[in-house]
DNA sequence: TGGATATGGTCAAGTAGCTTGACTATATCG
DNA sequence: CGATATAGTCAAGCTACTTGACCATATCCA
């Protein structure tokens, strides 16, 4: 980078990630999930597709197996979730998504794409794909985490 | 946006502010300011100008002015910021960097230039200022948060 | 095969960073 | 001037995390 200020372009790349996350979340809220926080979205996209278990979902998230195992409990009491034994393994029990859980889902999907429309108005579609592009092409992967 | 996974595009955009935010974070533990979170750079941004009230700077950081205070309270124990009185306002006091407040947010500086060097290299100089602009369209403004 | 070690999970206790609530001092408005 | 708003602090409480200890099961290897 040359010499402008790099802090801030990192600044607009944080308030961008979190303008998105805002949006989605007051949108999912706005329609009847009120009792989750952005971070069970991030839960919710690791046991969507087959489940995961407690480890499993730890590692996604950076934080302890206690941390993720209280979430887990949290989210079984609101109902999104289930604990179920592991197919092959007897010591792992696999936490997976109920009907409720599924559908709040949907309504995340939903909140993204209508959060990205203003986005895709202001930039057009074909500049909002390339800007995917090369995001994917620098982002790490690796575990979620908050910023701070 | 289409029929894509709007999700994951959001997630592309978390991924790379945690992996710059990172990245800096790292770079400027290594050069010896340790005992700092990600957040307090968030903090110096903004006494670095000119200094800042705690109300201003519980606002820029979307807490609560005791949360501020309590930040402050700990950035003067390691030595960043001083309290001063307020030129215009008995009330109020003006919080500044120190000098090594100062060196710390050159080194951040630096290490955000460092951060973004691979991405210079792997889109180009071109398409990075492109990115950057983009971004700087659709980013929201106001106070920086944490993204959960 | 079986004993050592690694891994999945939970229980319990402690902690850091935030919150709400109450209060004082100074500023501003009418 | 008096009423109200604002800057800041003190105190207490909450919550999402942590570390540490522990048990059950799986895996590795002599």
């Amino acid at each position: 980078m040359h010499s402008d200020d790099a802090l801030s372009l990192a600044a607009v790349f944080l308030a961008a990630g979190r303008g998105l996350v805002d949006a989605i979340h007051a949108d999912v809220t706005a329609h009847g999930y009120r009792d989750l926080r952005p971070v069970h979205g991030f839960a919710f996209s690791r046991l969507a597709p087959d489940g995961a278990t407690v480890s499993e979902l730890a590692a996604h998230l950076d934080v302890t197996k206690q941390a993720a195992s209280q979430m887990v409990d949290e989210l079984v009491r609101k109902g999104y979730v289930q604990r179920r034994a592991h197919p092959a393994d007897a010591r792992a029990r696999l936490v997976v998504l109920t009907e409720r859980g599924r559908a709040c889902t949907r309504a995340a999907e939903r909140a993204a794409q209508a959060a990205l429309r203003p986005w895709a108005a202001e930039l057009g579609e074909r500049r909002l794909r390339e800007l995917a592009a090369d995001l994917a092409r620098v982002a790490p992967g690796g575990p979620l985490r908050p910023i701070w």
